[in-house]
RNA sequence: GGGCGCGUAGCUCAGUCGGUAGAGCACCGGCCUUUUAAGCCGUUGGUCGUGAGUUCGAGCCUCACCGCGCUCACCA
């Protein structure tokens, strides 16, 4: 590739250099005008007010640019290097004689090979009759160092009187090290690919209001590289759970997110409205009854990463719309299913960040050993003191049981701890045995969890997609994984039984009627149906990407790992757009 | 939705006791042919989130509202 790179050929072609070119001057003058003319009818001439000067003398300059016959926007540009590249082959790109007189002597053994390199200006340091410029592209910075005797006439009249921090330019030329020994492309042309109308963030300060990178994405990627390097890793750790679910025979597949019923969660939907069809729509909170219906049809591994959408609050760990790895794998249960989370999520690391050693907001975890794999019922026991025979179970018909066994040890911890007051009031009022001890769980149990812990062994009376245990029907077959104090992944043993799965859908539609807001509000009798046609035994799990990508990257918020979270419009004076 | 905090120049931030708004960088002008946040000299730039109120006088005090962050509730 690098050897079609002509020795110094006067060929290379530079399609927009044309700061003399009298065919780009009337056809970018006369667009200008054109473009100026034919806007918006009766649009007011004048930009907004509230613009600013250093906006309005971009403008300005801009202005005199398209009238001396610039380009502002070129069509395209051929880059031979990135910054990274060019790094990789100094040895065979450095000039050999640094010495810049002997260049004239025309004696050089070999002439240096010319590269074309593009990005954007992000430091310029003039420096009367020659200056330095800085720039960046996808994989780094890089400068470049711009000379009247050297740099193309037009390219040095640009870079003294007309370019700015934040244009994006074409640079041809050498490459060589500078005196302080930086490795440097020496611009024997310099071209304007994009002019930039507003200033970047201050240069070495950054962008650090929280809103404006979130509402401006665009600018905090050009402004913080860490920000681009975690979007990177998000990239990289989608890319590598595909790779591993494709090697593994999971056939990735897309299920509706427009849904007539709502289904496998709890949480509120969103509604929408097809016009056409007349049709009140939701979008879904979860693909799982279709990705079930497909093993139903034959596909045995199939996987979807895709979005989902609750309407719901937003906080640090919540975005309305997030991502979610959901997969079900026919003739598994949901120890087959641990087993699987443990090997994705070490590969992934491993892949992503060369290592399973993971920090996360000063906690330390090492993928690379055992999930600790605990019952809940055992967790809540645990907390409460109470023993192995603790006699804690699911299905319990009356609360009174569970507060029997419970409060004594409940009013203990209420005395020791001042945050966990209330506590006992909260089983009291609970609806059910079942809901009272999850309760406990999160509250007690659930916050203390660093290290990776399935979490197993739910009640089947809150897992209505969940296939019961044989040893105890009151147990769901259902785990979730919790890393760092949240959760990870969810999955369970699914239910293919169609009677008790429409058993179960009616309760829920019933829960729905007394008021439960995240209940289902009809029954999806399309899916009783395929279950009906017989589903295979089948596990399935439930990966948050998000969350995945927010421990992996270290990031506190989901909205440091959503490129674009959801943000109420902004109004008044703080809009900055 | 509740509680706490924040909002001042394009960016990062000061702003005392209520006395009429500042710095650095950026911008603009000048000098400077291997710099490194280049340097030197000189300018310019403000609806102090919005709207009321108190006061002779409000960036500062009071109230309401808007937006953001953290947190609680809810959830994954």
């Amino acid at each position: 590739m690098f050897a079609e790179l002509a020795r110094g050929s006067p060929e290379l072609s530079f399609p927009q250099s044309g700061f003399m070119s009298d065919t780009t001057t009337e056809k970018t003058g006369a667009t200008t005008s054109d473009t100026k003319g034919a806007a918006p009818a009766e649009a007011p001439a004048e930009a907004p007010v509230d613009e600013g000067r250093i906006l309005r003398d971009r403008r300005e300059k801009a202005d005199r640019m398209r009238e001396a016959g610039i380009n502002l926007y070129a069509q395209r540009f051929d880059p031979t290097h990135s910054s990274a590249q060019v790094r990789a082959n100094e040895a065979s790109l450095v000039k050999p004689a640094e010495d810049t007189d002997s260049a004239e002597t025309s004696e050089s053994p070999e002439p240096a090979q010319i590269v074309r390199m593009a990005g954007r200006v992000i430091l310029r340091r003039p420096m009367g009759k020659a200056g330095f410029l800085t720039f960046i592209d996808e994989s780094g910075r890089f400068q470049a160092y711009v000379k009247r005797d050297v740099t193309d006439a037009a390219g040095f009249e640009l870079f003294k009187k007309m370019l700015d921090v934040g244009d994006i330019v074409g640079i041809e030329g050498p490459i060589f090290v500078t005196r302080k020994g930086e490795l440097t492309i020496q611009a024997d042309r310099l071209t304007l690919l994009t002019k930039a109308m507003r200033p970047l963030p201050e240069k070495w300060h950054g962008l650090k209001d929280v809103e404006q990178r979130y509402r401006q994405r665009y600018v905090d990627l050009i402004a913080n590289p860490e920000v681009r390097d975690t979007f990177r890793q998000r990239s990289a750790i989608i890319s590598s759970l595909r790779s591993q679910l494709d090697a593994r025979g999971y056939m990735e597949v897309e299920t509706p997110m427009m849904q007539l019923i709502y289904g496998g969660a709890a949480a509120r939907p969103f509604e929408t409205h097809h016009n056409a069809l007349d049709l009140d729509l939701y979008l879904r909170i979860a693909p799982e009854l279709f990705l079930k219906r497909l093993t139903v049809g034959g596909f045995e591994r199939v996987y979807e990463i895709n979005r989902n959408f609750r309407n719901e609050g937003i906080s640090t760990r919540h975005n309305p719309e997030f991502t979610m790895l959901e997969l079900y794998t026919a003739y598994w249960d949901y120890t087959d299913t641990m087993t699987l989370v443990e090997e994705l999520f070490r590969k992934t690391a491993l892949d992503v960040l060369g290592t399973t050693e993971i920090k996360y907001q000063g906690n330390e975890v090492d993928l690379a050993e055992p999930f600790v794999r605990a019952p809940i019922l055992d967790l809540v026991a645990a907390e409460l003191g109470l023993g192995a025979e603790h006699g804690l179970a699911w299905g319990l018909d009356s609360l009174g049981s569970v507060i029997d066994l419970c409060i004594p040890a409940i009013e203990k911890i209420e005395a020791e701890r001042p945050e966990a007051k209330s506590l006992a009031d909260a089983v009291k009022a609970a609806d059910s045995a079942d809901e009272a001890l999850m309760h406990l769980f999160e509250e007690l149990a659930e916050p203390g969890i660093v290290q990776p812990t399935f979490v197993m062994d739910y009640p089947k009376s809150l897992c209505p997609l969940t296939k019961s245990s044989q040893a105890d029907p009151a147990i769901a077959e259902r785990f979730e994984l919790f890393c760092c104090g949240f959760e990870l992944a969810n999955a369970y043993s699914e239910l293919n039984d169609p009677d008790e799965q429409l058993a179960r859908f009616e309760d829920q539609v019933r829960r729905g009627e007394r008021g439960d807001a995240e209940a289902m509000k009809e029954v999806d009798h399309d899916y009783v149906t395929a279950l009906q046609y017989g589903m295979p035994p089948a596990s399935g799990l439930g990966i948050g990407i998000d969350r995945f990508v927010m421990l992996l990257t270290d990031s506190l918020s989901i909205r440091d790992v959503i490129l674009f979270p959801l943000m109420r419009p902004a109004k008044g004076s703080t809009d900055r757009s």
